[in-house]
DNA sequence: CGCCAGGCTAGCG
DNA sequence: CGCTAGCATGGC
């Protein structure tokens, strides 16, 4: 076991763990000290990345962290502390609706999440509270997943493809994944067999895009989401209820009539090249609530 | 009770 | 191709 900080101070933009974790972008840290979004700061996580049981929690400019070993470069790219968050701020337009943002969640970065873990993530997303899918991918971590030892708690990880093809659609039926168990075990089985969607990372933007979609239960949203939080792709903008509500009020000109046109218009508008960023910090804002859209039609 | 949630698939025309 | 009905489950 050890014991580690990592200095924030001279972080370009900063940092938020809470806004990071808690946003709807990764599903596979499981916070300890309380229930996600019960608002308390100092918050504690815990995952399990590189075969490493690790443990986090911030306190100002210091993320203290505790593993079965050394996980400084782990958590370095799983939070994506590499992103020069000032530089990408100053790419993002001003608006109303994306400053009021940007002013309030300072120091929330995207994540670098593990890519299958992802996936099946964002499968279980359709059609589901953001409360919810943090639940069901708790119990499929600890239905199927590796213990890890820390000390004297256990870390359950998300489980691999193999693990998860072992699984039958009942099971998954039973943790309550509804319509989605099937689209579950069907791609951990194609992923079990060799077919990496890393390789969606060797791809150009909207080839990419195309590409995750062979697995069953992606569309081009889910794809989109992967793309974002786990393939570096921080161009993509996932089309979600509720960047769609923003584009109808504060974009409208970029409202076109298929995924596609539309991604370009939004992705065009957002800056380009880090237009993901400006999406998930759109998405956090009104799906909490936390923004009232200055351009909301009432 | 009805409605809706980070949509997707299959099956049409 | 584009379009849409149907899909599980839980919380309000």
């Amino acid at each position: 076991m050890e014991n580690g900080a990592i200095d924030m101070q001279s972080l370009p933009g900063g940092f938020n763990l809470r806004l990071t974790l808690e946003s709807g972008q990764s599903y596979g840290w499981r916070r300890v000290d309380g229930e996600m979004f019960d608002g308390l700061d100092g918050a504690t996580y815990e995952t399990v990345a590189d075969g490493l049981g690790i443990r986090i929690s911030q306190e100002g400019d210091d993320l203290h962290w505790r593993a079965t070993d050394d996980a400084t470069e782990t958590i370095e790219r799983l939070l994506r502390l590499d992103d020069d968050l000032e530089h990408i701020y100053s790419t993002l337009p001003d608006d109303p609706l994306l400053d009021r943002a940007i002013g309030r969640y300072r120091g929330m970065r995207l994540v670098r999440e593990p890519v299958f873990r992802c996936l099946i993530s964002f499968i279980c997303s359709a059609q589901m509270r953001v409360e919810r899918i943090y639940r069901m991918q708790r119990s499929l971590a600890e239905a199927y997943g590796d213990e890890i030892a820390l000390g004297d708690v256990t870390i359950h990880a998300f489980p691999s493809a193999d693990q998860l093809a072992e699984a039958t659609e009942a099971e998954l039926r039973e943790l309550g994944l509804g319509y989605r168990a099937p689209y579950v075990l069907d791609t951990a089985r194609m992923v079990a067999s060799g077919d990496a969607p890393q390789a969606a990372g060797n791809l150009e933007y909207e080839s990419a895009r195309e590409y995750l979609t062979r697995y069953i239960g992606v569309g081009e949203k889910v794809s989109d989401c992967v793309l974002l939080f786990s393939l570096d792709f921080l161009e993509a903008v996932p089309l979600d209820t509720w960047i769609r509500t923003a584009i109808e009020s504060n974009y409208p000109g970029c409202d076109r009539d298929t995924y596609a046109e539309t991604s370009r218009a939004i992705r065009q508008q957002f800056g380009g090249t880090y237009a993901g960023y400006a999406q998930t910090y759109v998405f956090h804002a009104l799906r909490t609530g936390d923004i009232s859209n200055p351009e909301a039609r009432t």
